[in-house]
DNA sequence: TTGTAAGCGTTATCAG
DNA sequence: CTGATAACGCTTACAA
C-alpha cells in the first residue's frame, strides 16, 4: 500500500524519501537536469517547459537542497559575520551600536542575495574564522571593538586567501570600514562653538587600539585649531567599561583646574558617563557644561538631557561592509569605506 | 615545475585544486576513508594512525567540506533565527531587547555546537521560512514581537514537520519560550506596595497580541487584589511606538482624575515614555510617582532617574530557545519554557 | 583496525 | 532547446 496524502499511516513504514529534483522530472516528464536548469532561470528553457516544471514542483511541495547545490557549485551563498566582544562580557553588555550594525549587516546581504552566518566570539578558545577553508562561507565580515587585541592578533594572522572585511580594526592594513570620524569630530566640535561654548575638552585617546578614537580626536583638534582655540584631552583610563571611562575623566577634568564649558566625547557611552558625573558633580547640562557623544546609541535619547551625538548611517555601514567584502571577493577595485555622519541635536547642548 | 610554497609562482599556471581528505590520506599513506574516520575522532581508529592523519592534515591545511559532510550526512548542525520586526521598521530601531536575546541564542546554539543562520524579515515579501526544505539549516528559532501580526500568521502556517521554536508567539498553540511574566509583575507590585506606594495603576493592555502583556497584567492584577487593592488598568493605544504609547498613556492618565501614586508598565520602553511625560508634567519620580517598568532594556539604565525593572535573564533565555527547538526536533518530551526574571532597583522607586 | 565502494542531490559539460 | 553523464568531497555500510 503507498503512502498518500490521504493514508499517512503508510508513510512511517516506508523510509522517509526526500523529494529531489528527480521525482519533479518524473511528474513534469522531463530530465533531472532540466528540472535544475528550468528552476534556475537558465534562458536556455523554453516558457511551456518550465511552467511545467514549476507546476511539478510547487505540487511536490520540492525545494532544492542547498547543500548538494554548494557542493557542485563550489560557492555557499553565504557571509560569516563574527561579533567580536571583550573577554568574559556578556553578550548583553555588548555596545548596542555593534547591534546595530549586525542588523544592517544582515539586511545588506539579505539584499545582495547571501545569507548570514552569524558568530560571537570573545576569547582565544573561541577564535574561529575559517569559514571558507570549511567552505560554509564565501567571506567574513569581522565586528567589534579593538579593544579585544587578541581577536585582532587572530584575525590578521588568517591565510591571505582569506575574504574579510572589518569594522573597528586596530590597523589599516584590514580591510576596514569605518565612520567618517574625521568630519564627524568636525562637525561636533562646530556645532559646540557655534552654540557659544568655547572651552571645548575632548574626553577620548589618541593612543587608543580603537583606531576611530584617535580620528574623532584629530578632527575636534582640526576644528579647535580652525578656530584659533587650543585643542585639550582630557585621557580615558584604559581597561575599564566606556561609561566609567567616561565617569572618571569629568571627574578627573573637574578637579583638574583646566577651565572648560563643553566637553567632546569620543564615544556615546563615554559621554553618558560623563553627563552622569557632571550632573552628580552639580555641573548643569546644557547650560554650564555642553557635552556631546559619538555613535548614536538608543539609550541616548533617554539620558537627562538627552545626548547631542554625532551618528552614522547604519544603513549605509551595513551596505559598504557587505559590498566591500564582494568587491574584495571578486578581486574587484576599491569600494567606498567611510560611513556619512550626521549630527543629531537633542538636549545636552544649548540652543 | 611543481607549485611549493618556495614556488607560489608556479601556482598561478596550475588549476586551483582544493586540498581533499584524498590528498591528506596519500600524505598520510592511509586510505580517505580512514582520514574521514581519524579526524572525526571515530575510536575504531588507532592512536597512531590518528596522529599521522592529523599531521597530514596540518601540514596540507587541511579543513573538511562542511558542504559534502552535510550533503552525506543529511543534516546541517545550523540552526535558523528569523528576527521580525516591525513592517518599513529600521533594524537600528528594533527593541534592543531582542537583540540581546539574539545575542544570547546564538550563544546557546554555539555552546550546542550549531551554527546560527541569521535574517531579518519585516514583511510579507520577506517571510521565509523553509530553512528545513532547503537543508540550510535543521530547525528555527523566531524572535519578534507578536504585533507583525502577518508574520505570525505566516509562520503559523508553515508544514507541520517544521522544526520551530518562537519568543514573543501571540498564540499558544505555537512552540513558545517567554519570560516568567507572571512572577515578574508580581514581584514588581510587591515592590512598589513594600516601598509604600498605595494606589499603583498598571499601563498596558489585556488584549494586545502581545501575550506577554496580558500576563504582566494579570500578575499586577493578582499581588493588587493580595493586598485588598482594586487594580487599575490606564490602556495603551495601538499601531504606535512604544515610547509614544507610554507618554499618551502617562499623559492621559494625569487628567483622567484617577488618583494614582505608582505606575507598573509593562514594558521598559513605555515606561521610558511614561517617565519623559510625568517629568514634564511636572511630577517628581520617584518621590510623588514611582515608576517601573519589565525588560530590562539598557537605556533603563541611563534615564532620569534610572528605571526600576524586572530583568529576564538573558542568557537562560537564549539556553531556553535553543533546548527547547532541539528537545522538538528530537522528538524528546517538554523542556522549561519560562525565563526567570529579576528585580533590577534602580531610581524610579522610593527607597 | 583499515580499505573498498556506494551514494548524498545537485550543477555543468557535452552531445544531439 | 533538452538529455545523458560526470563530477563536487564527504560519510558510512560492508568487507577484509
Amino acid at each position: 500500500m503507498p503512502a498518500t496524502p490521504e493514508n499517512p499511516g503508510a508513510t512511517a513504514a516506508r523510509r522517509i524519501h526526500r523529494v529531489t529534483s528527480f521525482d519533479v522530472a518524473e511528474v513534469a516528464g522531463v530530465s533531472q537536469s532540466t528540472v535544475s536548469r528550468a528552476l534556475a532561470g537558465d534562458a536556455s528553457i523554453s516558457e511551456p517547459t518550465r511552467q511545467r516544471v514549476i507546476a511539478a514542483a510547487e505540487k511536490l511541495n520540492y525545494q532544492v537542497d542547498e547543500n548538494a547545490a554548494r557542493l557542485r557549485r563550489g560557492k555557499t551563498g553565504t557571509l560569516a559575520v563574527v561579533m567580536i566582544c571583550r573577554d568574559g562580557q556578556d553578550r548583553k553588555d555588548l555596545n548596542p551600536f555593534y547591534y546595530s550594525l549586525l542588523g544592517s549587516t544582515c539586511a545588506a546581504a539579505s539584499a545582495r542575495g547571501y545569507e548570514v552566518l552569524v558568530s560571537f566570539q570573545d576569547s582565544p578558545e573561541s577564535f574561529w574564522g575559517h569559514y571558507q577553508e570549511r567552505r560554509k562561507a564565501d567571506g567574513m565580515i569581522v565586528i567589534g571593538t579593538s579593544e579585544n587585541t587578541a581577536a585582532w592578533d587572530y584575525f590578521g594572522e588568517l591565510e591571505a586567501a582569506t575574504n574579510w572585511v572589518c569594522w573597528g580594526a586596530p590597523s589599516d592594513a584590514f580591510q576596514w570600514v569605518r565612520s567618517d570620524n574625521l568630519a564627524g569630530a568636525t562637525l561636533a566640535t562646530r556645532h559646540m562653538l557655534v552654540r557659544g561654548y568655547t572651552r571645548v575638552v575632548c574626553i577620548g585617546s589618541e593612543t587608543s587600539p580603537q583606531r576611530q578614537f584617535k580620528e574623532r580626536y584629530d578632527g575636534y583638534a582640526a576644528a579647535m585649531q580652525d578656530a584659533g582655540l587650543e585643542p585639550v584631552l582630557q585621557r580615558i583610563e584604559r581597561g575599564l567599561p566606556r561609561e566609567e571611562q567616561g565617569r572618571r575623566a569629568a571627574a578627573a577634568l573637574a578637579t583638574s583646574g583646566q577651565p572648560f564649558d563643553a566637553i567632546f566625547a569620543v564615544s556615546d557611552e563615554i559621554a553618558l558617563g560623563a553627563l552622569k558625573e557632571f550632573e552628580r558633580l552639580g555641573y548643569r547640562v546644557p547650560d554650564q557644561v555642553g557635552v556631546v557623544g559619538f555613535d548614536g546609541v538608543r539609550a541616548g535619547a533617554w539620558s537627562t538631557p538627552p545626548l547631542t551625538t554625532i551618528e552614522p548611517d547604519f544603513e549605509i555601514a551595513g551596505t559598504l561592509l557587505v559590498d566591500r567584502l564582494l568587491a574584495a571577493m571578486a578581486g574587484e577595485p576599491e569600494t567606498p569605506r567611510r560611513v556619512p555622519v550626521r549630527l543629531v541635536v537633542r538636549g545636552s547642548t544649548r540652543p
